[in-house]
Order: C-alpha cells, then structure tokens, then sequence
RNA sequence: GCCCCCAUCGUCUAUCGGUUAGGACAGCAGGUUCUCAACCUGUUAAGAGGAGUUCGACUCUCCUUGGGGGUGCCA
C-alpha cells in the first residue's frame, strides 16, 4: 500500500511555525516512502476563513519547497460527504440526536463510543490506552447542522485516502474518538504519528508573543527557506548521529518517524540564525545577491542601486550577512552624504592630528593604484611618513569613508568604493565632521 | 478534579544495559585580523529525586516531583 498523508490547515491567518513544521514531517515522510503528500484546506469555518489565508498558506509552502501530489481539496465541498457519514451512523445506531444539555438550541448529533476500552499504535508515542469510562460520547453535526471537526476531519481522510496521520501532540486525545469513527463507518484506521510540541522558554506552546511564529515572519526577516526547513526538521528529530546541515535529499534519506522523540522542543532563534548565516554563506552569488535585493527593494535608499557595485557589495558581504536583513546596514556604500556614528566620530576623528592625518593617507590614496594591494601600499606609506604604526589609522580611515566601526576589511571597501568617491568622503568627512576645510 | 503524555549540558540533540555520556547553538578563553563578524583551537556545562530488576543502569519497572496536553454544539 502506497503512503498517503496530508497537510490540513484551516486559513485563518498567518502560517503558525508549529503548523508548518507538521506539513515539513508529512512530506519528509511521504518523500523518503515514495508516497504522496496532499493538501486539504480546512475551510469549513466560513467566518474566519478567508481566500487570502489560502494563498498564504500556498505561499508559505511553495517558499519551503513543500510541493503536494493532488489538487488541494478544500473542505467546504465536502458537506454531503459528512452529513452521509453521520447518516450512515445514525442508521447503524453510531450515533444519535438529543438536545445537549437541554439548552434549547435544538438537537445536534453525537456520537456513541464503543463502550470498551480503546487503543491505538502511535510512531512516535507508543501504544496508547484509554478505558471505557474516559471516553465520552460526542458532538459530530452541531444542532445548525454544520459538522464538527472530529466528522470532517476523519470523513475527508477517508476521501483522500490518508494512510498515515502525522500531527500535532494535541490531538493525541481526539485520536480515540477518531480511531472509533473509523470503526464505525467500517474504513480502515490509519497509523497515527502525534509530533512534539514546539515550545518557549516557559515551555509553553511557541506563539507570537514568544518571537518571530508565522513563516511569513521568517522570511521577511532574511532567513533562507533551506535554513528554516533545515532547522525545523531538527526540532524533534535527529538523523541519529552528528549532522546537522543537511541537503534536503539526505534529510528526505534520513527521515524515519521512530527517530522522531516524543518530548516537546523549544524554540531557539540564534541556532536558527546561525545556520541561516551557513546557508547564506554557501549561496551562489547571484542567489545570494537576489536574496539581498528583495529585501534592500522594501528601503527608500535600496531601489534602484547601481548593478556593478551592487554586486561587489555583495561578494564583499556575503560571507559576514547571516540574515538577508543585515544589508541594510550596507547602506554606506551607495548612499552620501553618509550617517556618522556619533560616538565613533566623537571617540576617533576629534582627536589631535586625525585631520592631518586625513589629509595626509587622501593624499597617498590619490595617486596610487587603486586595487587592495596598491591602497594597502598607499595607507602604509602614509603611516610612514606620519610616523604612525602599521594599521593604527584603519579604524580612522573605515569611520571617515564609511561613517560607522565595523565592516568588512578597510581595503576591500576602499577598493569597492573606488577611488572617486573615496577621496569625496575624506573631503566630505574633513570638512563636515572636523570643521574647517 | 479526572484522563493522557513528557523528563540527558542554558537550548536542540546522540546514546537503543557496560562510553572519559558525544555533537551543535549559546557562553567563556585564546589564535587569526585594520574593525565587526566569519573561521580555527581550547574550555565551562547534563542523566530531576527515590526505590527496585541486574554482575552492571541515563537506558527496564514502580513511586515522587516538575512540565505539558486533553477534558467544548473550537480546531
């Protein structure tokens, strides 16, 4: 029998990090069994359900690379579907009307547990128990007619055919109720794999309040689908020995639900942010420079930037930008008059003889060959002749051209700016930072 | 309250009865360096507690403690 799972989410929003990581599980199983890995939307809560939660939630998938085998099936078209089954149960006896609770609202239908103790297999979990007396009859099509989640939920797996349900630890308890509507409406029972929690410090379920949750987020902030999938599939999961990046085949290879652990796992973002930097690092240079200009283009200054220096920018940056975000700091290159650190140009600018020796290295940097070699030879021979020590003006040199401390190498960045427009930022700095010309 | 699940460094994890309990992130120290990162080297740091089974328990059993989930005409 061919694997089948599912990714079921509701569109109500944002795509929780907890949810997406489910749907990363589904298709690493589905993937490494040569199965099929489906889509459902769960849209039957016409309030909150809206069309553009839908194409979030395609767009967070087709971000991650979590590409599904069959038309998504959307819920919302499947009502005969439930209401069948809950006649089918109705006439088996499964199930039956009553005014819950008495409370007027008319009568919904519920369903009638076997009344035997129950238990189930769980891949991850275990074999799990549960006695007669813990279960309690259900609601499965409310009093407005309208099914209740544990029909819909079960009938639609049915439909598609799901042979393996991989979710989310809180719905371990459901699965008895579920394991019993499959009995009942004679469909064979799927294996069941329930996934750790993914939690906070606190350990609490992960949430907004707790940081960046919703995948959306993730990628605004610069993160890399690769990484954050890469990362994701390591909370809860280890290929058992000590690798941690990983090419999506080798996790598809790896992926196993028994090395899936059963204890929930907290969320931690520099881990994240580190492996992204690992990523980011291998990126081709014209990927990694896409990556960059997709998040300089939300900034005033970052639209139309020059192609040339851009990219040696980027080749320059590349290996120090953990997060695509982080170039905005490299606003230094394209934009004048530059934004001077303060306290930098306060500390090492307004200091006897800077301006002199300002003058001085401007002067080398005018008449020497312009590569890194040549600048290098050029600021050497202009601490000679200041009766400086080798490297001492560098920091002088990165504030006055640059505005701010840090950076890459100062010849590098000398060198990427050019020549031109190095010497108007000593001038520039001379002048508007040190007062007289 | 009742039911269920979980428990190794701060964090993510390896270990499937015998290990100096390993790796990664973070931290710390050093190296490299013109700065900040990156990188390299080193280093701090763990089996919640208690019984039992066993020649031998992190590993198996039970209890305690702690945490989480469930207990809806939510999903």
């Amino acid at each position: 029998m061919s694997v089948r799972v599912r990714f079921a989410p509701s569109p109500t929003g944002q795509v929780h990090i907890g949810n997406i990581r489910a749907a990363i599980f589904n298709w690493l199983f589905a993937r490494h069994n040569g199965g099929q890995f489906l889509l459902r939307i769960e849209d039957t809560d016409r309030e909150r359900s809206t069309p553009e939660a839908v194409q979030t939630i395609l767009g967070a998938m087709e971000w991650l690379g979590l590409n599904f085998d069959e038309t998504p099936l959307y819920q919302s078209t499947q009502h005969g579907q439930h209401h069948e089954a809950a006649e089918k149960l109705l006439a088996a006896g499964r199930a039956y009307k009553e005014d819950k609770g008495g409370t007027g609202q008319g009568e919904c239908i519920l369903f009638r547990m076997p009344g035997t103790d129950m238990g189930f297999h769980d891949e991850i979990k275990g074999d799990l128990l549960k006695k007669a007396e813990d279960m309690k009859d259900f609601v499965i099509v409310r009093s407005d007619g309208s099914p209740v989640f544990h029909l819909a939920n079960v009938v639609d797996d049915i439909t598609q055919g799901i042979t393996h349900i991989i979710r989310g630890d809180d719905h371990v308890e459901n699965t008895f109720r579920h394991v019993a509507l499959y009995q009942a409406l004679g469909a064979p029972v799927p294996r069941y794999a329930h996934l750790p929690m993914i939690v906070n410090a606190q350990g609490k379920p992960y949430s907004k309040r707790d940081g960046a949750a919703y995948v959306g987020q993730f990628r605004d902030m610069g993160y890399s689908a690769d990484a954050l999938f890469n990362y994701l599939t390591l909370l809860g999961w280890s290929p058992g020995e000590d690798r941690e990046k990983m090419t999506r085949d080798e996790i598809i290879a790896a992926f196993t639900l028994d090395r899936v652990k059963s204890s929930p796992a907290q969320m931690d973002i520099r881990k994240l942010t580190h492996m992204n930097g690992l990523y980011l690092a291998d990126l081709p240079l014209d990927i990694f420079a896409a990556g960059v200009r997709r998040h300089l283009a939300t900034l005033d200054w970052g639209q139309a930037l020059d192609e040339t220096l851009f990219m040696k920018v980027c080749r320059l940056m590349q290996s120090r930008t953990p997060l695509f975000v982080q170039s905005e700091s490299w606003k230094y290159f394209f934009v004048d008059p530059l934004d001077y650190d303060e306290k930098a140009v306060h500390k090492t600018l307004r200091k006897e003889g800077v301006k002199a020796a300002l003058e001085t290295i401007r002067d080398h940097l005018a008449g020497c060959d312009f590569s890194e070699v040549g600048i290098q030879q050029a600021i050497r021979s202009s601490e000679a002749a200041l009766g400086s020590g080798e490297g001492k003006l560098n920091q002088t040199i990165r504030i006055a051209v640059t505005g701010v401390t840090t950076g890459a190498g100062i010849y590098e960045t000398l060198c990427v700016l050019g020549r031109e427009r190095s010497l108007t930022r000593f001038n520039n700095t001379l002048t508007t930072q040190l007062g007289a010309p």
